[in-house]
DNA sequence: ACAATGGTCC
DNA sequence: ACTCGGACCATTGTA
């Protein structure tokens, strides 16, 4: 890896994940609160819509079946009302009816728009609505179980997930506002902008990009008018939006089958798309070609703190696992730096928050003043939960524009790299608002 | 109890 | 012919 872009750290990736456990471990017993009033209205009014989603479906197809089951939901779309299955992706059992297959028949019958809905809102009531009133402790405070064992770095979230929580879709806001703030305080929400695509131009050492961001600017505008030809004011909406894809997929080892599925579009198309974006950008070719050579003769390849991911199949003879771990090899040393870079500022900012505390508390070390200390620190300023590149927390109302300023610096000054780091900090009552 | 399918997030 | 990076969880249906 060229690291000539960055400065080489003097903390390992199994130091931090030392650091970074009782870090965890506090955010973990503090919990957020959750306002499970709203939360329960949220489950009655979905549920009652869910009812005459169903009578609707059960309408069209003629008959009443089990919606949530794919082999029935095959059986009613594909043998009875005999849509048509070609171009879409078949399981062991026969034809998928997955979402994203769904999609591409939608206009051949009306049936269709009811089962995405009744889909999407099953899944908000079964995984989120229901169960997380029940997970509550006597405070209203959710309490999820962080988790270090994945293949890239990143942390996982269990009983319950956390990471998970609906964002877009419909009803993505009316969810993440039920997750609150405790009285007298607010939520800061901050999350890196672009820190994966930030990462891979270091990593990469590809100027075009590097200077991009140095300039800040608009990173899918300028790929889209690299990959158009035309000047960036007069990028389109679309081409901006395809442009995003492409850039997302860089970090995925994406290919042209891959993103013309993102963007349902020819193959052809695609790969005109990569091709030309390839070689306005040859820093990025140069590390995936790099990468990918280092795994077939090492076995593994690495992050920049120096954690390893071993790729045992890279060299199989049956192409699609060789391709698989490819892309891993591609992926994981910018995802994996990703979450290093937010674990470091996790354990910072746990040390900064906690001096905070100490400064607003008690002045002189009377016995007395013991107590006040721990209520005091029991409505102090803490981090609540981190989502791979976004940080919360929790603060009194007063000091919520000082301690946004704090967790924004924080993150944005934790690493230097060849470009800057940028965090967007905001502040609510809830976390749909503090984003 | 477990695999398959589908869906939510970054 | 067919595929993208990393997780967790709910439901169905079979063993």
């Amino acid at each position: 890896m060229n690291i000539n872009n960055i400065k080489k750290p003097n903390i390992t990736s199994e130091e931090i994940n030392e650091q970074i456990k009782p870090v965890l471990r506090e955010m973990e017993k503090v919990g957020i609160k959750i306002d499970c009033n709203a939360l329960k209205r949220l489950d009655k009014k979905l549920g009652k819509k869910l009812v005459k989603i169903k009578g609707e479906i059960f309408k069209l197809a003629s008959r009443e079946f089990n919606i949530d089951s794919p082999i029935q939901m095959a059986e009613v779309l594909f043998k009875e009302l005999k849509l048509s299955t070609d171009g879409l992706k078949r399981t062991k059992s026969g034809i998928s009816t997955a979402a994203s297959e769904l999609n591409k028949i939608k206009s051949e019958h009306a049936i269709i728009a009811p089962i995405l809905e009744h889909r999407e809102i099953s899944k908000l009531l079964s995984t989120y609505l229901r169960p997380l009133p029940a997970l509550v402790d006597k405070n209203d405070r959710l309490h999820t179980t962080y988790g270090l064992e994945t293949s890239t770095g990143r942390l996982t979230s269990s009983e319950p997930n956390l990471q998970n929580i609906p964002i877009r879709g419909k009803h993505g806001d009316e969810i993440r506002s039920t997750f609150i703030a405790d009285k007298g305080m607010k939520l800061i929400a901050a999350d890196y902008s672009q820190i994966e695509l930030r990462i891979v131009a270091c990593l990469a050492g590809d100027t075009a990009m590097i200077d991009a961001f140095k300039k800040n600017e608009d990173i899918h505008t300028r790929t889209a008018a690299e990959i158009f030809n035309t000047k960036p004011n007069k990028v389109s909406r679309d081409q901006r939006r395809k442009a995003k894809a492409v850039n997302f997929g860089i970090v995925y080892g994406q290919t042209p089958y891959g993103l013309s599925q993102t963007l349902g579009i020819k193959i052809e198309e695609a790969a005109e798309y990569i091709l030309h974006y390839f070689d306005i950008h040859r820093g990025i070719k140069g590390y995936i070609n790099e990468m990918i050579e280092k795994a077939h003769t090492d076995g593994f390849v690495e992050t920049l703190f120096g954690s390893k991911r071993y790729l045992p199949n890279i060299n199989s003879r049956i192409r699609y696992i060789a391709e698989a771990e490819e892309r891993m090899a591609i992926n994981t040393p910018v995802q994996g730096t990703a979450a290093e870079v937010l674990k470091l500022a996790m354990i910072k900012l746990s040390q900064e928050l906690a001096k905070l505390s100490g400064e607003s508390g008690v002045k002189s070390g009377e016995k007395l003043l013991q107590d006040q200390n721990s209520k005091l620190l029991a409505s102090s300023t803490r981090m609540l939960l981190t989502v791979h590149d976004e940080i919360v927390v929790e603060c009194p109302e007063k000091e919520a524009k000082k301690v946004a300023k704090i967790v924004k610096d924080t993150m944005e000054n934790i690493i230097g790299l060849c470009v800057p780091l940028q965090a967007e900090a905001g502040i609510g009552d809830n976390w749909s608002e503090a984003k």
